[in-house]
DNA sequence: GTGGTCTAGACCACG
DNA sequence: GTGGTCTAGACCACC
């Protein structure tokens, strides 16, 4: 399910993080369901345990895991992460159409852009 | 004028081409100008003169800078870079919003916020 | 196997460059293989890791490597870099023969050389 | 008559060197002409006069200049550099074309540009 | 262990 | 004084 990229730069953890974020958020894996265990995990990805320890960490401290010593890694509910998601992603988003407006890009610009990107209803992976 | 967060986990060389780069294309730093030594800016910044270096053929690299050994660093004229850093950071800006997408923000929140950037006047540094 | 001269005016990261791009080229070094490590090679060359590190990041620049942090550096697979090497070293060659016509050498002498060149099975070897 | 470009990542006095080294091959600096002074010539270029020296010396390595104390530096015959000038460049085309076959381009190429090299009449420039 | 970055200090070629 | 290269040695994140 999860495909990692040797090649890409960034960390191998990271990769997982972004991954499973995205299956949460768009309800792939359901609030409360039980996670894989780390080994289990590690050994179906071919990863360092440590690695898959790692993303969980991140992932709980980004709201969308709950761990229960000796039980395993939940989903949370919805609420706990959406909101705060939503946050960063616009932040993220705002920070690169300032960049866009300083480097002389027009408001009409990408206004267009985003007609198109709204417009396909099939494509919602980002573009590489 | 450059200001270096020590926190920030980027490397430090990378930081310093991104305020050179910005204040390229801004044109604080015009055309032909004669950018400082390695050495005077390194020690400005309180730097390795050989971090320095390294952000200068960064900065050559991708065309803002020509330089002349035994004589210094010059700014590029526009035409080199202009086109190019665009189609660069417009990339950015369109995965940025293809996230926004598939976080859930409508069209119309992305679109009013466009209003607001394009609207202030006075605010055209990127947020941190 | 790579034979570092000292005398020679050119940086030795430079030559490090051209001697593994060689080698990747006649796929002495098949693709994907792992690349002795950055430390290992900078012992086996009695030289500096960061010499090697800096030939590896221009191997990387022009698509004959490409690195993992933590993980270490492969041959990329040939299509990357082919044709670009291609194009590179037909233009230098070009740039020779102009000079070759500029110094009064005739066509004929230098298709005669070419005979001797391409007859020759066994001198592959640029000559130094 | 010499223009330098400040741009060229070459030195300077090599530079110089070039440009003289061709004229004085293609005639335009007759034998035995007086080479106009050091001085006059760096005033010229509007360059050191230590610069222009070291193009001067390193002519004469070449044989194409000779000097005599205080009365100047003098074109030489024909004779001193034209077989030892085609020599060097004849090598220099070789190791390219030897190159050209290691990257696996055919001779039948190779002969091709040489036909449209040589047709060429009017362009003796090297291209860049 | 791996690559990536940084410092401190040195030497060189060039102008 | 300028950029370019190199060394020796260090620290970090990642696996």
């Amino acid at each position: 399910m999860i495909l990692l990229d040797y090649r890409d730069k960034r960390p191998i953890y990271e990769q997982i993080v972004e991954k499973l974020e995205q299956m949460i958020a768009s309800s792939a894996l359901e609030p409360l369901t039980k996670m894989p265990s780390v080994r289990s995990l590690a050994m179906e990805l071919s990863v360092n345990p440590n690695t898959v320890q790692r993303a969980y960490a991140q992932l709980e401290l980004d709201g969308y895991l709950y761990t229960v010593s000796g039980r395993g890694s939940f989903v949370t509910a919805e609420s706990e992460w959406k909101e705060n998601r939503q946050g960063k992603i616009l932040k993220e988003w705002q920070d690169a159409a300032l960049k866009a407006k300083a480097a002389g890009i027009t408001k009409e610009q990408l206004i267009e852009k985003l007609q198109e990107i709204y417009g396909e209803q099939h494509r919602n992976e980002v573009s590489e």
